[in-house]
DNA sequence: TTTGACTCCGTACTTTGGTACGGGATTAGT
DNA sequence: ACTAATCCCGTACCAAAGTACGGAGTCAAA
């Protein structure tokens, strides 16, 4: 921030005519690489070059980079988003309801399994703290993780 | 499981004399490679070799494979079960729980991010559900990620 | 025109928690 | 003693989502 001593027109809202990958990172909020590793992966369309020089991005670009950071923030994997890319025109909203439905599942469970491992962690830390005042009378922590009981969360049932 | 035709006496819960590292992965119910890489690790000691022969493992070891899996189970990485390790003793009961304390506040934050996932995933689900009749009025998921508002789950703020 | 910043491209490295492989040593049953 | 199964050890590989690097090309301001 503020370190170029001279600024490209980095257009920070309209970038109509076409904005070199750099500013586009800059826009989006996102580094150069990971530009180029969508690029890699498919997520976004890589631009022509004109004419040995170099490529330029459009509004389309950065609303592909909002669409995937927004399905990031959902908890969607890379190749998730990769699927949704192909329903992008909207008319397949059942098949994208499907996909949405099935990660919503996974992240029941892993809702679920985290709730109860807050449970257990969250018990064994109260019962540490009321441990001030003796020395070493042994640790509840300690003691549960060594004898395993009631540590048990569930989350290794993966089925 | 009863696929070797003779077998090692597989001692299964008391292992006194000391084993091999294959009947104590089996035991513990992991992988022979997941033992040497805890090794490697630091997470478990390496018996010495008695003279040119093969390492005996102990109860010691079992003990210590139970605890990495049960603090896995508890979402601790190896890197926090390495320095929970160190107090083992279980007279170092505070710092256990300042360590556990961190990672319970870890767990709460993405407890709170996986609801709000969770809720705005279902929402949009059901959204879609209900559009079933139309072909293509435009699909709510695609557009929420498309246009990204109310789709922020917070998630982000890592702080 | 020079200089400094940026682009392009391929490749390698990062982290986490392991798994797999290959060749030589050892061990156990017969 | 023979043979199959293990052990040992180093190294390489896996997924995911990037980050880093190095050298060559390009671009814009002074």
């Amino acid at each position: 921030m503020g370190k170029a001593h001279y600024h490209r027109p980095e257009t920070p809202a309209t970038l109509t005519a076409g904005v070199t990958i750099g500013v586009l990172a800059r826009v989006a909020g996102v580094n150069v690489e990971t530009v180029r590793y969508y690029q890699r992966r498919g997520l976004i369309t890589q631009p022509e070059r004109p004419l040995g020089s170099v490529r330029r991005y459009t509004q389309e670009h950065l609303a592909r980079l909002h669409f995937i950071r927004s399905a990031q923030r959902l908890g969607f994997s890379l190749t998730e988003i990769t699927q949704m890319l192909r329903l992008e025109d909207g008319t397949n909203c059942q098949e994208a309801a499907a996909l949405a439905g099935q990660h919503l599942k996974d992240v029941r469970t892993r809702l679920t399994d985290l709730t109860h491992i807050e449970r257990v962690l969250s018990e064994l830390v109260a019962a540490c703290r009321q441990n001030t005042n003796h020395p070493a009378p042994g640790c509840p922590l300690i003691d549960a993780l060594q004898y395993q009981s009631g540590v048990d969360s569930g989350a290794d049932c993966k089925d």
